[in-house]
DNA sequence: TTGTGTTTTATTGCCTCC
DNA sequence: GGAGGCAATAAAACACAA
């Protein structure tokens, strides 16, 4: 147990009111002092020391030592009491804050994260609209046959997908008159990048078909497979990119711009204390 | 000197445990 | 039911700028 004379030395008891003032006369000041009535009064700066190492030692006061210490420090054991009780209260708030700080700092990187996330899914998004406004320009211009075959095709059988219709041959027996059939209805819905079937609609079809010199053949097109893999990672911060390549969306909706968090998920950001 | 904000000591009321 | 702990709060003591 910490001895109070190991504090104090060998200082008279006064000393533990070192910071007070008793004059000449200290005797008398010294008994008026200690018999103010009501009147709080700050322990000195060795009996907080004394208390201090003590409450480091062991944060709770059994009924013996708070007595023992009330002896060595000439206090009421329930002085002890209650300064041992303000000192856990005080380590508790301190201990509040380091938490708080903690989350805090934990918070500010995962909102930087989810930003940055946020403007690589942007960027994405432009170059997605840009690439899809080109198609459709050249898709007008060259009124390819093949791509109104498909369409076609494609609104005769929607529930199939279009690479199994071009697989089963069927493209050669539809009628060219279907040609003269509005597209570019059918292909902005198509293209549309909002709906759930954005990813592996007939846009990704239609770069598989291939052998004919149309538009969507993947050396007409902007981005190769290679491109599209270094224009995302390009876009992403280094400290992102092996995070996000092992997101699992298996759990989350088919879609893919949210990089797998839930729109709601914003309100993790607005923790409120 | 004084007004104001902070820290420290002490009280009160409620809760839990034995 | 009494002892002790805790949260909330009061109030004195203190620090400090204007």
């Amino acid at each position: 147990m910490v001895s109070f004379q190991d504090v104090r030395g060998n200082r008279s008891p006064k000393s533990f009111f070192g910071q007070y003032d008793f004059g000449d006369n200290g005797d008398e000041e010294w008994d008026e002092y200690f018999h103010q009535p009501e009147k709080k009064r700050r322990l000195s700066v060795d009996q907080v020391h004394f208390l201090e190492k003590s409450f480091n030692l062991e944060n709770k006061l059994e009924p013996e030592r708070k007595v023992q210490l009330a002896k060595d420090l000439g206090l009421q054991p329930r002085q002890i009491a209650i300064w041992f009780q303000n000192r856990r209260a005080r380590c508790k708030s301190k201990q509040l804050e380091k938490d708080f700080d903690a989350l805090q700092d934990c918070y500010n990187s995962l909102k930087a994260e989810y930003d940055s996330l946020q403007d690589v899914k942007d960027k994405l998004k432009a170059e997605v609209d840009n690439l899809t406004e080109k198609l459709l320009l050249k898709e007008k211009e060259m009124g390819s046959t093949e791509s109104c075959e498909l369409n076609a095709l494609s609104k005769q059988h929607p529930q199939k997908p279009i690479t199994d219709l071009v697989s089963e041959g069927e493209v050669a027996k539809i009628s060219t008159v279907a040609c003269n059939q509005d597209i570019s209805s059918a292909k902005i819905d198509t293209f549309d990048s909002d709906s759930p079937g954005c990813a592996d609609g007939v846009h990704a079809s239609l770069l598989k078909t291939g052998d004919s010199p149309n538009v969507f053949e993947p050396e007409q097109s902007d981005l190769s497979h290679d491109e599209e893999d270094d224009f995302g990672k390009s876009l992403l911060p280094q400290h992102i990119f092996p995070k996000l390549k092992g997101i699992d969306y298996s759990d989350s909706p088919a879609n893919p711009s949210n990089f797998g968090f839930p729109v709601e998920d914003h309100a993790l950001w607005c923790w409120s204390y």
